[in-house]
DNA sequence: CAATAACCAAGTAAATCAGTCAAGTATCTG
DNA sequence: CAGATACTTGACTGATTTACTTGGTTATTG
């Protein structure tokens, strides 16, 4: 299982970047300033990020990245699997050779989280994450802090009722 | 979110002591042996689980481990808790603070990511990982392998129709 | 009392991560 | 077309963490 901080700093610059590329490309150096990310670090993680169809980018003064696709389409598990390895949680990759060449005993468990964590994942689309009301608190707080810019939140896409994703877990 | 080989060797290793532990202490040293896990590490391993309660040691010769409960009533959950720090995967441990003291973009996302895989965590027994074929074949090949001695599974724990331990997750 | 097995405390090599640096290339504005 | 802007690429590094070892102590059985 490979969730560290690369991948949550892709979901997040990815996110900021859903929420204000409403009009025209959005710089690496303003989702810095806003995000506290460095921006080299950006640079390495958006490299990524295009070569797998995630985002797009406009060269040359007035350039920047946009969304490659609606936000409602694209998933968070394609971030992170952008970014970071996988979210396997097996010891072998899923290969079955744990213990040396056999199987170990838990890898079927193992096997099963994973694809719990990644149904979980796929299932949440940057749309449902702008339509948090937490998440668009915290973005006007960003943007007033900023510039005094007003949020560019597409209001199309804050769709009512969804405001905290919930997916029916086990039983407790 | 800390899931390394730590708390997967805790697992299976725990799980072991389930599947040998029907008569008496199982000893590291066989877990060691079945398990291929080098035995002073189980040592530091199971020093944590006794102290969180998992199982209970004999000292002496003829010594060992015993699970603390029965198998039905210990969870995964636990284990990993117990070996690991948390399931969490925040980068500021839940509090809050992950943006130079303000809340990220993405925090309320990431404390549901942790709540799903610890309700997962948490739903499975190691009576619900002993009833799994995959896990009693591998079982019975390991012991034939060491001493060809008979798989020491107490079959009043195998509950039938619990093959695939299968907890619903979102929507695709 | 001797063998056994749990218990405990430091210490260490390797791997990984987060982040940096430097040099380069494409594009736009004036 | 010239300069500035901004993205692109790839190698590099310090710090942290992990997995595992060493060496010893304490309790119990026969």
């Amino acid at each position: 299982m490979q969730l560290t901080t690369k991948g949550r700093y892709a979901v997040t610059a990815i996110l900021d970047l859903a929420l204000h590329g409403g009009e025209g490309p959005v710089s690496l150096a303003d989702i810095s300033g806003r995000q506290d990310i460095s921006l080299p670090y950006l640079e390495q993680l958006f490299g990524k990020l295009r070569r797998a169809g995630v985002v797009n980018s406009v060269r040359g003064p007035g350039g920047g990245y946009g969304l490659a696709r609606d936000a409602s389409a694209i998933f968070v598990a394609e971030i992170i699997g952008a970014v970071d390895e996988s979210v396997d949680t097996t010891r072998c990759q899923g290969a079955g050779d744990c213990q040396g060449g056999e199987t170990c005993l838990t890898h079927s468990f193992w096997e099963d989280l994973s694809e719990q964590i990644l149904g979980f994942l796929q299932g949440v689309s940057l749309a449902d994450l702008i339509a948090r009301r937490e998440v668009r608190r915290i973005a006007g707080e960003q943007d007033r802090k900023q510039h005094g810019k007003a949020p560019r939140i597409p209001l199309a896409m804050t769709g009512a009722g969804l405001d905290e994703t919930r997916i029916s877990a086990g039983a407790p």
